[in-house]
DNA sequence: TTTCTAACA
DNA sequence: TGTTAGTA
């Protein structure tokens, strides 16, 4: 079953907790292939005390960018790279953005 | 829930 | 190579 829906007040995007059951059932796939993807190292999921995965909203997105990859013929391996690269040109992106006007609204206030 | 293993396309 | 299914 799955976990507990974590009183998560959305603050946090990147430490929503999600049980792996639920992952699978919002991705429609099995939990062995979110296992694999997290081998591959594609993700790298947070764990209980217990060892098990807590996924977050993030996790969620990244997932559904593999799911898109795979489907446009990359292995795991080419999807590695490409969100290792989106990752690092979001990265990019918000340096700029800060080199640009150092008192840009980053949030709030 | 976790891991591993076997089989399939 | 990635996915699926069954097991402990």
């Amino acid at each position: 079953m799955p976990e507990d829906p974590a009183p998560t007040d959305g603050s946090d995007p990147s430490r929503g907790v999600y049980g792996i059951s639920v992952v699978s059932d919002l991705l429609g796939t099995g939990v062995q292939n979110l296992r694999a993807y997290e081998r591959a190292g594609l993700l790298t999921p947070d764990r209980t005390a217990g060892g098990t995965r807590l996924y977050s909203p993030d996790d969620v997105a990244r997932l559904r960018r593999v799911q898109r990859l795979l489907a446009e013929g990359l292995n795991l391996v080419g999807v590695g790279r490409v969100l290792d690269l989106e990752d690092n040109l979001a990265d990019a992106h918000e340096q700029l953005d800060r080199a640009r006007d150092p008192q840009a609204p980053t949030s709030s206030s």
